[in-house]
DNA sequence: CGACCATTTGATATGGATCAAGCGATGTGG
DNA sequence: CCACATCGCTTGATCCATATCAAATGGTCG
C-alpha cells in the first residue's frame, strides 16, 4: 500500500538522494496550487491500461484501486492508494495498470508536464517525483513478499497495512470488497472470508461487520505474518 | 530480472523525464571509469540485508542473485542479474536485501556517492541514476504478476525472460541452480522439474541437461503465459 | 415485501507441497 | 583406475492448503 508519510518517517528520509519532510510538504503544497480537484464515482475508471500518462493524482477521499487485468479474465490489484497517497506515476509515458475509484473518492489531479517543469527549477520538487517512484517500488517488493506466503500470512499483512493507514491503528475501516482484498493476495473471496474468520475464532480480530476489522491481539497478528 | 537494455529500447526511452540511449551510454562510461572492478566466486556474499547501501554495481560477468530470507528460512529471491545489469540501488540508505554470486561473476563497483556528486552535476547522468530505480520497479512488477499464476504460467515465464538474455533468444544457459528458480517463482525444486519436463514431453522446450533450455516452440511457451 | 448482490458457509476437487527413493554427475582417497 | 561418498537433479507416492462448486444468509434499495 503506497503511503506517502512512508518516505517522511522511513528510511529514505536520511538519505541524501531523497526526500525530506520539509520537501515532502512543498512538494505537496505545489500539487495543491497546481492541481485540479476532481470526484469519481465508486467502481469508475480513472484510466486505462495503456493511455498516456498525462496527470498525476492524490487522493483526497476515498480509495483507489490499481490494477492489471490478464488475457483469462484474472484480475491482479496491484495496490490500494488511500487519501494522502500519490498515484498514477509510471516508469514510461503510458500507465501500465487501469485505475479505479474503489468507492466515491475525490482526488487532485496533476498535470506531469507541469510537475516536471516545476522540477526543473526546484531540486526538491525533482527528487519528491522521482521519490514517488522509489516509494511505489518499496511498495511492490513488500507485495511480492506477500505473494509467496500462506493464506494466513498474507491476510495479517493486509490487515496490519491497512491498520498503519487507520487513525488509532487498531479500528479499520475497509473501504473495498472481499473481491477487491482477494485480488490484491492472490487469493479467492471464499479463502479471504474462511481466513478472517478464523482469526475472528482466535480472537485475534473482531468483525462487527464485513467492513470493519478491529484488532483484538496485534502481537499475535504480527506473528502470523512472518 | 532487471536488464539495462529494457531501459534503452522500451517504453520509457520516450519519456523525457526518463533516460535515452546515449545518456545511458554516457552512464555507463561514467560506471567504468569510476568504478572499480571485483571479483567473487559463486555463492559467495557481496553485501548483506540492513548493510548500508555504500556502493552500486554493474554485472561485467557472471550472474548475482538479491534475495530476502523470511524468519522461517524460507528464502524470497528477488532478481537475477546478468551481465550488463546494474544492481545495489535501494530505496533508503541501506541494502533492503541481501546479494549473492550465484556462479564466479565479474563486477563493477561503483560508490554511489561519487554518482550522486557527478548526478549533481550533470543532469544526464542523474536522470539514468533515477532510472535504476524505474528499471527495478518494473521488474518487479513483472515478477508480482508471475507469482500469482500457475507453476506453467510462471516456469514459462521465466523461460522467456531468460531468453531476452540470450545471445540467439532460443538457447538458454542457466547459471542458477533448481533451488533458485524455485525460490524466485515460489515454487519447490520438485514443481520446477516436472513442470520443465512436462514442457520437454510436449515439445515446447529441449533439456540437453539441468543448466541448458532450447526453446523449441516459443509461440506455444508463449501461450502457456498469460 | 421482494429482488439483488456481497458475503458467508459447506462439500468436494485439485495443484502443488511434502516425503521418500533413485539417478547421474563430480570429486576424493585407497 | 576404481570403489565410494556427495550433491544436485529427477521421479514417484501421498498429503494438504486452497480453489472450485454450490447453497444459505444477510444487508440494501426500489
Amino acid at each position: 500500500m503506497p503511503h506517502q508519510k512512508l518516505v517522511q518517517s522511513d528510511s529514505c528520509a536520511r538519505d541524501p538522494c531523497f526526500n525530506s519532510a520539509i520537501e515532502t510538504r512543498i512538494f505537496h503544497s505545489a500539487i495543491h496550487q497546481i492541481g485540479i480537484s476532481m470526484t469519481f464515482r465508486g467502481n469508475t475508471e480513472i484510466y486505462g491500461e495503456n493511455e498516456p500518462a498525462e496527470y498525476l493524482y492524490k487522493v483526497s477521499s476515498g480509495a483507489i484501486r490499481t490494477f492489471k487485468v490478464l488475457s483469462d479474465g484474472r484480475r491482479q490489484i496491484g495496490a490500494f492508494y488511500l487519501p494522502g497517497d500519490i498515484f498514477g506515476q509510471e516508469v514510461g509515458n503510458e500507465h501500465k495498470s487501469s485505475a479505479e475509484a474503489v468507492v466515491d473518492s475525490n482526488i487532485v489531479a496533476i498535470n506531469r508536464g507541469a510537475l516536471a517543469a516545476l522540477a526543473a527549477r526546484d531540486g526538491r520538487i525533482a527528487r519528491q517525483f522521482w521519490a514517488l517512484t522509489a516509494t511505489e517500488l518499496q511498495c511492490v517488493q513488500n507485495h511480492l513478499t506477500l505473494l509467496i506466503m500462506t493464506a494466513q500470512e498474507r491476510v495479517s499483512g493486509f490487515i496490519l497495512e491497512m491498520a498503519k493507514h487507520s487513525r488509532d491503528g487498531l479500528e479499520i475501516e475497509l473501504p473495498m470488497s472481499r473481491q477487491d482484498i482477494a485480488d490484491y493476495l492472490g487469493l479467492t473471496i471464499e479463502t479471504v472470508c474462511r481466513t478472517l474468520k478464523q482469526m475472528e475464532r482466535c480472537s485475534i480480530i473482531a468483525l462487527p461487520n464485513s467492513r470493519h476489522i478491529v484488532l483484538r491481539n496485534r502481537v499475535a497478528l504480527s506473528r502470523l505474518d512472518a
